[in-house]
DNA sequence: AGTTGTTTAAAACGATCGTTTGAAATAAGC
DNA sequence: GCTTATTTCAAACGATCGTTTTAAACAACT
């Protein structure tokens, strides 16, 4: 077994197993024996449970955020003022396009769990670290927002945007639960697909209403 | 110090800690530690871990849906078919009114985080208490504003329902990180308070549209 | 006041956690 | 092919976890 191996091995594992159940609760032996690694490998290669936390967003974040800036690049080359829709829609397309279609709304459903973990669980390491990182991209991103909605106070954007992403971190957080309270109250059993197709314009009729 | 004391103090401290940390990420010993009693209380008044986790959602849950369910009784005595609105503002009323107005606000964010906690991090326990304690009132709740509403399938109403109660939980549950970052973005520090008041008519334009 | 039942206190239990160690196995370089 | 560097492995470390135990302190009641 090669080092990449292991170390990808390890860094699905963790992913899985944080957006399953959190920090806290996945320990490293759960990790690693669902890795099928040894124990010390992740001392090894990542050096600390905090470095691998900052490994598994690195993962999925980084390529995120880099397609996101391309894309706002690409929106603001094609049109001098976007509008709101034009923004957001950007958003949308950059998560969707992100993975691949086999499993698209699994891997949607790791990442959103990722990013309500790093809102809602983030020590304070994680929170220095994304911040070092990725602040960048997404205080370009609510800038065009504000641009495109000058009758909207800043800090109006600044909330309804994170009332957006709270209820989708939120739902594809507890997916799994809510499908089985929604089994049992109405009898239908709606697809992560589906509950996304009520979400997105749930959401867009808030977040584009005048105050 | 008396039982009556030693039981509330710790039920404080849990409940201030969970809201703040989660279940897993809070020890027994932080608990009591906060609570000035002995680490043994913990286990000689309620039992087990789990079984304090329970009695703090007991403690804010039981006189929260016995007061829920007394004001979905006045709206139906009131009004033979009550509509959207008026279903939402029990709700909304419920949850304003459960808290004394001191510290209203903070109150009603800890109780908006154990919630999120319960979707987020329920372990089965957990689950299983919720579901066999409180179903039966939240059914009631969901059955009033989907008669409310006929022109909406039972699964919109579900998911919307769902959807803006993942916006309340994420935002309470993120609060301080959000204001931090509002604070950083737009260089204007929003109380709780006016955060909700951006909240409610967020929420409520979008759960009302047509589809 | 003395007895009984309840609550608090200090200490220790076994289990599990993240991390470290040192040797064995593998890969790479000359 | 021998040496050197890298990676894997089993085992153990100290720390912390939830829980239990045993005795002391306190309360209630006759």
């Amino acid at each position: 077994m090669t080092q990449a191996d292991t170390v990808t091995r390890i860094l699905d594992s963790a992913e899985q197993l944080f957006a399953e159940k959190g920090f806290a609760e996945t320990s490293l032996r759960m990790i690693t024996t669902r890795a099928k690694v040894n124990l010390a490998a992740v001392n090894y290669h990542f050096g600390s449970k905090k470095d691998l936390i900052q490994a598994v967003f690195a993962r999925f974040l980084t390529p995120f955020t880099q397609k996101l800036d391309k894309e706002l690049n690409d929106v603001v080359a094609s049109k001098d003022e976007p509008d709101f829709q034009d923004v957001l829609g950007v958003l949308v397309r950059t998560m969707l396009t992100g993975v691949e279609t086999s499993d698209k709304y699994n891997k949607l459903s790791v990442f959103m769990r990722l990013l309500g973990l790093a809102y809602t669980q983030a020590q304070g390491h994680l929170r220095r670290f994304l911040n070092e990182n990725y602040a960048q991209t997404y205080g370009r991103f609510i800038g065009y927002l504000k641009a495109a909605h000058p009758t909207l106070s800043s800090d109006e954007i600044f909330w309804r945007i994170h009332f957006a992403i709270g209820s989708a971190v939120f739902t594809m957080s507890s997916i799994e639960v809510l499908r089985n309270m929604a089994l049992a109250d109405t009898g239908h059993d709606a697809s992560v697909e589906q509950v996304m197709k009520m979400l997105v314009p749930f959401l867009a009729a808030a977040l584009e209403q005048e105050s």
